[in-house]
DNA sequence: CCGCATCCGTTTCGATACTG
DNA sequence: CAGTATCGAAACGGATGCGG
């Protein structure tokens, strides 16, 4: 059952804690930053939830505007959970957030996820605009994304790419580790951490973007 | 007892949910930005927030490097609670919060606080940079403040300041009126809402700031 | 009074199992 | 796949007690 308790403070900080304060809550919208995800998407990016947390999480979010639940048409016929354009405004906040989180130090039992490779990739990029238009094909564990630059923007979306100049394939931890050292490739490559296809030329610039 | 449960997930935003991310926690950093405060200051600005549980976020707070206790000299023999730096960083993250939150309509049920007044009144400061070097007393209910401007700057601690040039005395749904319309303030003096000392006009041109 | 500690009922969380 | 059902554990919230 969704959760209603609320803090009856006028002031907008609780009132968004109101919204988003709950357990988990902004980490499903962390989830639903790079594009629309279904419910097993989130469950298994979110390993730590419970599937009746996810659940309640859900319904307050699509509740309190910041989620949509949308059907696909046929003949995908299953629904999907996506950030309406409230839920994209969270976005300068959860940088924020992990803006003074990543000053904390990583604890051993913790495990890297995708979103936040992906994450840390998209934000270096911001800083550092050097690459030409191209699509890529990045696929962390059993998920897949589209990678493209344009303009020394980087956008990432949870969807197969129709044609992409090259892909890679590997996990976060190895991802993470090459872009803080985009030399390691080759070496990765030869350990069998990392699949690539296409262009290696074209992926080692896209690995440099956080240098 | 104090909690103890983590995400176990490295990134930066979940590592700053395991620090900042329980409830109330970010509410009693809300209420230290204006300075140091005892443990009754925290309960009465807090007045949703059971003792043990203030208790426990202070315990945590303090083990996670964001807040200190610190035991005043004699005469004083009370021990006070600040944030640390590492605390004084989350203001971005606050501000980003009360950003989105003041979007979301507030419920009837709910009590505007003082220090959400004040930092609504600090924050339109910011913007609005007009104001001659003065120091005031502000007092909502029983806490009180030194509200201080000084080149454009709106500075706002939580002591009795020395040598006020003006005071007023409210509460801080009148105090919020009159941020948004700052000519109701002689009703409000008429009608024994607000009292004031000093010079009427430096308090008048106080008000506008918001405007 | 202040600063908690303790007790206790309720809510939420988290894990596992199960269903259409 | 997309959730519900169940249940023990933890956290929350309110009340009371107690030493300084």
């Amino acid at each position: 059952m969704p959760t209603t308790r609320s803090y009856r403070d006028a002031c907008p900080i609780a009132r968004a804690l109101d919204l988003i304060g709950e357990r988990w809550a902004l980490l499903v919208v962390r989830e639903l930053l790079f594009g629309a995800q279904r419910f097993s998407d989130l469950s298994r990016a979110l390993p730590g939830a419970s599937t009746n947390m996810l659940t309640d999480r859900l319904r307050e979010l699509e509740a309190h505007g910041v989620v949509r639940r949308r059907v696909l048409p046929p003949p995908a016929a299953c629904s999907v959970y996506e950030l309406t354009d409230r839920g994209r405004e969270l976005e300068p906040l959860l940088n924020a957030l992990g803006e003074w989180g990543s000053a904390e130090p990583r604890s051993a039992s913790s495990s890297l996820t995708a979103t936040s490779v992906l994450l840390f990739l998209r934000g270096s990029a911001r800083a550092h605009h050097s690459s030409p238009t191209d699509t890529y094909r990045l696929q962390l564990g059993d998920r897949v994304w589209t990678v493209s630059t344009e303009s020394g923007q980087l956008e990432i979306k949870a969807e197969d790419p129709a044609a992409p100049a090259a892909s890679l394939r590997t996990d976060p931890e190895t991802l993470n580790a090459l872009l803080l050292d985009p030399d390691g490739l080759d070496t990765a490559i030869a350990a069998g951490a990392v699949h690539i296809e296409g262009r290696l030329s074209s992926l080692r610039r896209l690995l440099r973007v956080a240098t």
